[in-house]
DNA sequence: ACTAAAATGTGATTTGCCTCACACAATCAA
DNA sequence: TTGATTGTGTGAGGCAAATCACATTTTAGT
């Protein structure tokens, strides 16, 4: 039933285009010439499900940029319970930021599906900066992007309220991941419920709880295969 | 009691020198020329405790720089309940972000004592980076720093522990605003029991009994005029 | 200095979520 | 296919912190 992907020799896994490096938003001002001098710079990688793409404390010495499939990169409090602070979907980066310096991942980064990852070792990527330091722009943006982001989660999870962690839980992965279909919009991210609850700071019983409690009243829809449907999209509304 | 500061005619306010803009860590590799062409485009602002310097919605179109003060940025969940999401001492600068596209400020920003501040049109500021480019790598190690810091925030709020929330707040506290003193760290900075709370999501009844329970344990002194001072620092270490 | 307003400490009560427990379902690896 | 592992639903009970209530202290404004 599974899809396999081939890794075409170059270009874009999904498309075929040499030039679908568009889709990600660090590359999107780039024209086509600054987009082939990219091209030779990647080194891409192969992950399976599960699988460790960084530890914490590694060097953090390559930007991540997500080609196709997705991840997760999380934290652990004192007590070792996870932290996920970031989910990561077709066409998003990690690691534009800590440039120029040599640093250490502060996180684990592990493939939450089949992962097609195109990387770029940072002293090259550093290399491009120089001669192209228009990027730099295209980095602040998503840097300012990355503030807000974790700025909402600090509000939600703050409000000590786990339908209102679960709304925020929900509301952010429609957004970033969610396909419109007829009957409303499909995650299918395929999250545990404890992968839900290390994202919002709650136990997986009150995710299991809380969903079953949203699908009685018709908000949404429990898929097999760990997928939701989004019926009533207004209600995630925020 | 209260000293009075007096507005100098073009420099510092704190020592008076023209170039102790070195302190701020966003101009902090500029050279002197630099400093002098930035110095020029400087509008300063005072405000009184309490004040309001910046409101939700409002267009945030200045870059904010703590000449001497300090200030809370907070946003407001849906019933109303205020989320501090930064705490800003002297030196600490706001805006740098949302460069060259319009935004609006999505927090109250309010001094919490008499502040003196250097604030920067963008447009101003956004010529200044075209003549000096150098710069954004500065502007992209503080969006590192708190992109970083806000992490950590979430992963203390996530950690659904009150005794923990605090431990971290405290420790924030410490590292960004304490002065080492013979008897201990001293944090002046003059939050209330609510503003504590408000930053790290309990109530202000749950700060009252557990600064009193540390008080009781010797941890820290509850000083007069809200000031607290860490005695056994080692407890705050994360 | 005086008064009103704001902030604080502390008790009593309630409550929502965590914890623990276990049965059942789904997934994976030979 | 089989068994082992991992994930899920759901009940029962306990507990930490929210909530409510109020007396007291501190602060700010005239």
């Amino acid at each position: 039933m599974k899809h396999t992907f081939h890794f075409p020799t170059d270009g874009c896994v999904t498309c075929g285009d040499k030039l679908c490096t568009k889709k990600v938003s660090l590359f999107s001002n780039l024209n086509d010439e600054q987009i082939q001098t990219l091209l030779e710079l990647i080194e891409r990688k192969h992950y399976k499900k599960g699988e460790v793409v960084m530890r914490t404390g590694d060097d953090f010495d390559r930007l991540y940029i997500v080609n196709h499939g997705s991840l997760k990169a999380s934290t652990y409090n004192e007590d070792g319970k996870e932290q996920i602070l970031y989910i990561l979907n077709d066409g998003d980066s990690l690691g534009e930021l800590s440039l120029l310096k040599k640093v250490v991942s502060p996180y684990d980064l592990i493939a939450l599906k089949e992962c097609f990852l195109c990387t770029i070792p940072k002293y090259r990527f550093d290399e491009f900066i120089k001669e192209n330091p228009e990027i730099v722009f295209a980095i602040l943006e998503s840097a300012h992007e990355k503030i807000s982001s974790l700025e909402k989660l600090v509000g939600a999870i703050a409000s000590n309220d786990a339908d209102i962690r679960l709304r925020f839980l929900i509301h952010r992965l429609m957004k970033q991941s969610g396909a419109t279909t007829p009957k409303g919009i499909l995650i299918s991210l395929q999250l545990t419920r404890e992968d839900m609850a290390n994202f919002v700071g709650v136990t997986r019983e009150t995710i299991s709880r809380k969903l079953s409690h949203l699908s009685g009243e018709g908000i949404l829809e429990i898929l097999e295969n760990k997928q939701l449907l989004i019926v009533d999209q207004d209600y995630f509304e925020m």
